[in-house]
DNA sequence: CGCTGAATTGACGGACATCAAGATGTGTGG
DNA sequence: CCACACATCTTGATGTCCGTCAATTCAGCG
């Protein structure tokens, strides 16, 4: 059994810790036109069981969408960095909360109001769909990781957190070790082992706790088994 | 780690154990006009990597979808029982397998004819992405089933495959203790420990291996936490 | 019956969770 | 600019769940 992972949700030091990048957009397969939101970190965007009255496109921060249990276990279920769009669902409530990792800009547009487009646009439609699948593809994916090891899942995270970033060797985690273990269904404490023993093995480097280096990327594909 | 999980594919004893229950059809939100087709015990529906050239719907048994990992180990992503449809995908090609998990028929219908005709059909459209995201809250679901222990997972488990079929206090698993260890990240020893202790608790009773009666959904329920 | 695959049971070890303490870093107030 | 407070991260010691290895039982079918 994991442990609580509760999380503390003090919205204080609202300050973001990397000066804001600014987003690589549009790109985002909607155009998504409406209004830009702010949001401070741990900002709650929506909540479980809450209608489902938007969508949603990153522009710069990254969101995180989680679900507890009822023991108060958090599972993170994914993590969206700008051009990324999220919110989308079947019914007419969210099955996730979603929340801003950090101090982020979110583009938001009324959901029915894509729906109706879609209705008599064709193209609209076949991009929501085709953003669904990719969704479900994503979270299959994601499925995968859960039964692998904790290194194996670590190396994992890293590279496709790399592959979603700048691709360098060297890639930004905007989130902290509780959102990375509750992602990867691990706790903080192996979290964090797991990367000292990446770093002891001259696999990556840690220039900050936040922002890692490769050192040997075909070490990390080759756990990623 | 887990086990090698390899399996005999042998295509042995290719007789239904139980008697081929007529499928409660036709309830299938595409009503696929497709042609019936039968599919031995263990026989490949379609396989990784092959293009996706049709869909498809359970008549009768059960098949199972999985992934590979390239250290043997299998991954079973889903089950699909009559009425279930399978075989979506967004690309060109299948991203898992698919077998009989028994004795199955199956509708098969050319992907290719339902997407043309969801051109120009909104409503067939609309299906057809309903369905993508139901398959998507399902997947969702699962893998939150993967961060539970032993005893939460084959609880949830019961109760998933109890809900999906008759609903009754009695439950037929068509598939093997494989089948299942796969399906929930565990080992079919500690899949096996589990049900004789759900059964010494007194929370379920084995008619046969696998056939369960519940005797305290209860406390089924409150392990599905 | 005897063969064969499926399922169960037991003994043991290892990977990761838990519990606990320290180290590091960052914003706030003097 | 320093110091305190608090969060985050790291590190260590210990326990436990579940995987591994191995043997036995059980069920279906020739």
């Amino acid at each position: 059994m994991l442990a609580a992972a509760a999380i503390a949700k003090s919205p204080m030091h609202s300050r973001p810790s990397v000066p804001v990048r600014s987003a690589p957009l549009p790109e985002g397969p909607l155009a998504l036109m409406g209004a830009p939101m702010r949001f401070v970190r741990n900002a709650e965007i929506y909540g479980e069981d809450e209608p489902a009255e938007f969508l949603y496109q990153v522009v710069s921060g990254a969101v995180r969408t989680y679900r507890m249990l009822d023991d108060g276990r958090r599972q993170v279920t994914a993590f969206y960095l700008p051009g990324d769009m999220f919110g989308v669902e079947a019914g007419e409530v969210h099955l996730s909360s979603a929340e801003a990792v950090s101090d982020s800009q979110v583009l938001v547009v009324k959901r029915s109001s894509v729906l109706a487009r879609a209705d008599h646009e064709k193209d609209l439609a076949k991009q929501l769909w085709t953003l669904t699948v990719r969704e479900l593809q994503r979270v299959q994916q994601h499925s995968l990781v859960l039964i692998k090891s904790a290194e194996e899942r670590v190396a994992g995270f890293l590279l496709e957190m790399a592959s979603r970033g700048s691709g360098g060797l060297t890639v930004e985690l905007p989130m902290s070790r509780q959102d990375i273990a509750d992602y990867l269904g691990l706790t903080i404490e192996t979290v964090s082992r797991t990367f000292t023993q990446l770093v002891q093995s001259g696999t990556i480097a840690l220039e900050t706790s936040r922002r890692i280096q490769f050192r040997n990327r075909a070490a990390l594909s080759r756990l990623n088994a």
